[in-house]
DNA sequence: GTGGCTGTTTAAACCGGTTTAAAAGCTCAG
DNA sequence: CTGAGCTTTTAAACCGGTTTAAACAGCCAC
């Protein structure tokens, strides 16, 4: 019923050749007269033929595919706007190749460490995005000693065996700060990301280093975990202050739209009583009300970029150089807005 | 350097027996002395040995990997709350039985059928994922023509070859309009998806069938196209009109935090000036100010439900029957609010 | 006519499993 | 002692490509 592919060697039998030739011709191998390879392409277009997948990943022991592992709790994923982009941008450079993105969510009480294994292991690609990096990350040493090839999503401290593909966070970060301080704000809080993540800790450092350039120091530093349940906490711990912050900044849209929420609720009017800043210019950002002021990346040019340094690395040819990307831009919306000392 | 690993041969070799008997003891034929099974299962475990997916693969004409096409424009797709979740579902059963998950995301302008193609002709996936069914869906005939077999989130309309894992909307739909009448509301306009879509469709259906049970009809309908963009038009709109709605009722939540926002922008307090409900219960409608009233449904246990029946569709052991999820269910919080005839 | 050289082509091994058909070993009846 | 009927085991083919080593053809020089 369903007619059977045609295989290498039914080509080559129609072009009257043996099977080798018909690799050669196919991969561009040379020696081989031009009038034969011609032949034979022109059988395998007449086939349809299409060089089996499976067949090739067994003889030259490649998967032809990238695998990425999202290690999150599915509730804290499920609204992130960076991973959808991010894969859209490496699916547009597998998608030219032939090649496919292996995708694995590893819930954050799992054993992460045994996903990495399991594609390793099971040879399902050829090389890993690592993204979130932590401080210390593990998964350096495990891919390591794995052998599987990676590219990190910006430079891990200390030494790597991998190419880093780095989009700064700290210039946008500066950015909000220097806008919250020619708006005359001094008394700015920051409600930071997971101490964990390089990501986190990086924007944080920003945000005070800023301030300390000013003579100044935040007048309140929440730890949260980027999601809006853990926004709204953080908000209402720095409402709650003896001295309220006249400016908050959050490490993330999530929980920058959520502590605006809270603010909101606390009867506060944003931004005539309270400034609001967030980081990654979601989707929403622009639209709830009033507009959030944000930095914006480029999630998309990211993947691109990680996609193509991580085939650089797999194919093999001489060392691979880190790629920089334009950092992250400040966005200004209505939710930050001049003091109004009253 | 890095040790080559075990092959069957070596496993063998060590037992003492032929690769065949090892491949019979490991899958467990009958046929083999127990004591010759025990020993190859050690001779197997003492090497580390696992078998390679690569070989079986090509042997056994099988990915053991699963498809997910997302057709979406990356910007619409980066802040969906149902795919991460139902994603999430899928591999909590793949990561058992050694599956992997493939993804493709295709732009909404690029050629979806080449997507699909792709993955069957290349053999990479044992089936896929149908989602965001549109009405005349012509992805399953081409399906059904590439012999890959298929999964469909919600039915289509007329006949499918394939099984179906439904999660209906409707009843949330039905619950959400309940409420507003219950409510005192009687000038209730909506806000749809694009009308291609299946679940927007019934989503409106459900929505107009429910208010004509009570005699009435929508005083405004809008069709948008689930972005927070198209949110805040159709709302711009629909607040623009000579009678203005006392509620609007959107086929999604960001739709509706952005017409929320559209709303507090144009003035109006909700919900004393006007009701508001969403559809998904993302992660912000919790959240955002006043806390959205919308409808839930459990995207993991979709993904769950649909992996395990793609799976019994490839196994291919006699019919796989339609699976029915619990329906989606009102959510309520503050966006909503009795009418006070002012 | 033979040897050497270059340019083409092929047969066969290989990747690492699964599967089939046949062989080997064993028990027991006749 | 033979052979039928089991159970257990194996050798070899197979999946569909790639790759290597060798064969082959054509040409020229000697």
């Amino acid at each position: 019923m369903v007619k059977d592919r045609p295989t290498i060697a039914d080509v080559a039998a129609r072009a009257g050749v043996s099977k080798g030739s018909v690799s050669f011709a196919l991969n561009g191998r040379p020696g081989l007269a031009q009038a034969t390879v011609d032949r034979i392409l022109a059988a395998a277009d007449e086939l349809g033929w299409r060089p089996s997948n499976r067949a090739r990943s067994l003889s030259v022991s490649k998967a032809f595919a990238l695998g990425l592992v999202i290690t999150r709790d599915p509730a804290v994923l499920s609204s992130d706007p960076f991973f959808p982009a991010f894969i859209a941008g490496v699916e547009s450079v597998l998608s030219r190749g032939g090649q496919a993105l292996v995708l694995q969510v590893v819930s954050a009480g799992d054993d992460e460490a045994a996903g990495y294994r399991r594609l390793a292991q099971d040879g399902r690609v050829d090389g890993v995005f690592l993204s979130d990096l932590r401080h210390e990350d593990p998964r350096i040493g495990l891919l390591r000693e794995l052998g599987l090839p990676a590219v990190t999503l910006n430079r891990p401290e200390g030494s790597s065996p991998f190419p880093a593909v780095c989009l700064d966070d700290r210039p946008g970060m500066v950015e909000v700060v220097e806008h919250l301080l020619a708006l005359g704000h001094r008394r700015i809080a920051h409600v930071a990301g997971p101490p964990t993540f390089v990501h986190a800790t990086a924007r944080s450092d920003a945000l005070v280093a800023t301030l300390a350039d000013a003579g100044l120091e935040p007048v309140g530093l929440e730890v949260s975990d980027f999601t809006a349940a853990g926004g709204i906490e953080a908000t209402r711990r720095l409402l709650a202050l003896p001295q309220r912050p006249t400016a908050i900044v959050y490490a993330n849209d999530r929980m920058a739209i959520a502590g605006l929420g809270a603010a909101q609720r606390a009867g506060l009017t944003v931004p005539d009583d309270l400034s609001i800043a967030g980081f990654d210019d979601s989707e929403l950002a622009e639209f709830v009300h009033p507009g959030l002021t944000t930095v914006r990346a480029d999630p998309y040019a990211f993947g691109e970029a990680a996609a193509n340094t991580l085939n650089q690395l797999i194919d093999g040819t001489g060392e691979v150089a880190d790629v920089e990307l334009p950092p992250a831009r400040l966005v200004v919306r209505r939710s930050t807005a001049r003091l109004e000392e009253s």
